[in-house]
DNA sequence: CCAATGTGTTCCACTATTTGGAACGCTGTT
DNA sequence: AACAGCGTTCCAAATAGTGGAACACATTGG
């Protein structure tokens, strides 16, 4: 069957800390530039980018204008780098269309009516997670971003969650290339302690962020198991540590393993048999 | 100065209709296949993709084995296509650090105050209309989506405001790219007719969507013209007809054409003295 | 005022990468 | 069993990307 591995991305984010060349000859080299303006805050000039990217000014310019000419990048302000619009438009299609998500939608709706708290659907990608879906009460400030927003994964619930359904062997790998850094007083700050925990994971079956990432904020969250072991993802309730008490956190552990539960036996269901 | 032509993505989008090679040699080819791969509704599989790209099955294959190492492409349900999750990360990032959404947001949110009814920022791309940004009333079906979806340039507010700004040398490039498609009994349907009504619009400074894209729905749209002509962009004001008259949109015409003159404005003041 | 430095851009011979015809190995069909 | 359709791998030939060097413009400073 089909070969071609996408492996859960693990070697595919090889170069999310923009080194250089990968196995991807020409594609790859454009878009390790593209991750580097990605990952500016900043916004880079050329020198800039001649600095991150070690390769020939000449190389550089050329890639950089290919990549403006796709519309994968922008030149605005007439010296600094943006990405371009096409990269929105492709993530809509992407984000419209995509079976995962579709599918798991109505269950982070239902644990949202159950929960009233903010909901969310992350799938792992090299060390990160990405927001994939979010179903959230009132916005106050609305932010149609976080989704597609990554976080680390040693530090969130579902990050946590998602690490616990790889196999042992991936999940040492992906150790290696952590960076793990201390974000609050409850950050799991090394390889061991996550590991640890991970045990945890696999033995209750549901992870807590336990103001890991954020002060005051906590989260339940449960691992989704993809069918094909393709996909490495997890969902989780998310809610400030005033409002939502470690004990109430706890009770919703049921409904939220439920959720995740319910996601598989949906996958299962629209691409397990012969589609 | 800097050449690398942005040209307002005439250019850039040359391969928007996923024809063959471009300007842009290997990237370009391999965005050929994400974009057909983005166009597909149903999910394609591999002589899918090789009957609409029409290149050698071995050349194909790799360049889709290249895109999928990196991230910007999935293989899924063992069979099918889909576009991977990069997309999302990246284009989230880049909605995130837009200086023009930045700039734009809070003049949406006030011409939102002040009507009450959804408005939308977007952003010419070849032949097509990007929504940037939105901000609407209470969402019963939210959709994250619309930020980054792509309408017809013909038959939107922000679409005709936004080719209203370019010169009539690009304006009749594009002409030629347009593929007229009645969407309603009021849709512009040739070149003549859009050309007529580019003239009202730079004349009068507004635009209206009188039901041309949707039956039912019609929108008042001003045009921003970009300090440095790299942008061609619109703000408008949708709503419901049966909700608000024709009369009442135009009373919104002031109000949708001063928040447009304050978002350039506003560029200027950071943009232009020199940053 | 004219060198000197720091940008961004273009040229073109060299070479590494992409190319694609052909052959292979599946799985399902007649 | 022979066949047909799909996906996958190989490798010589050719194309497309590379990068050192030189150029054109700013800006700085002696």
């Amino acid at each position: 069957m089909a070969r071609l591995d996408a492996d859960i991305g693990l070697a595919a984010s090889a170069n999310d800390d923009l080194r250089l060349p990968a196995g991807t000859g020409t594609l790859g080299k454009a878009m390790a530039v593209v991750e580097a303006i990605a990952a500016a805050e900043r916004p880079l000039r050329f020198r800039d980018l001649a600095a991150r990217i070690d390769q020939p000014k000449a190389t550089l310019h050329r890639q950089i204008a290919n990549l403006i000419e796709e519309g994968l990048v922008e030149l605005r302000g007439d010296q600094t780098y943006g990405l371009g619009l096409r990269l929105l438009k492709l993530a809509a299609r992407s984000w419209g269309t995509s079976q995962f998500r579709l599918i798991a939608e109505p269950h982070l709706r239902r644990l949202h009516a159950l929960t009233g708290e903010t909901v969310h659907l992350g799938v792992l990608r090299g060390v990160e997670v990405i927001y994939v879906d979010k179903v959230e009460s009132q916005q106050a400030v609305r932010m149609h971003s976080q989704i597609g927003n990554a976080s680390p994964v040693y530090c969130t619930g579902v990050g946590k969650a998602a690490l616990s359904t790889l196999a042992d062997g991936d999940v040492h790998a992906l150790m290696q290339k952590i960076s793990f850094v201390r974000h609050t007083p409850h950050t799991l700050t090394d390889a061991d302690a996550l590991t640890r925990e991970l045990a945890d994971i696999r033995r209750e079956g549901v992870s807590y962020d336990r103001e890991e990432h954020e002060p005051g904020i906590h989260c339940v969250a449960a691992p989704i198991h993809s069918v094909d072991r393709r996909l490495a993802a997890g969902i989780s309730v998310t809610a400030p540590v005033y409002r939502i008490s470690r004990a109430q956190l706890e009770d919703w552990r049921e409904a939220v393993v439920g959720a995740a539960d319910a996601i598989m036996e949906d996958m299962e269901m629209r691409m397990g048999p012969r589609s």
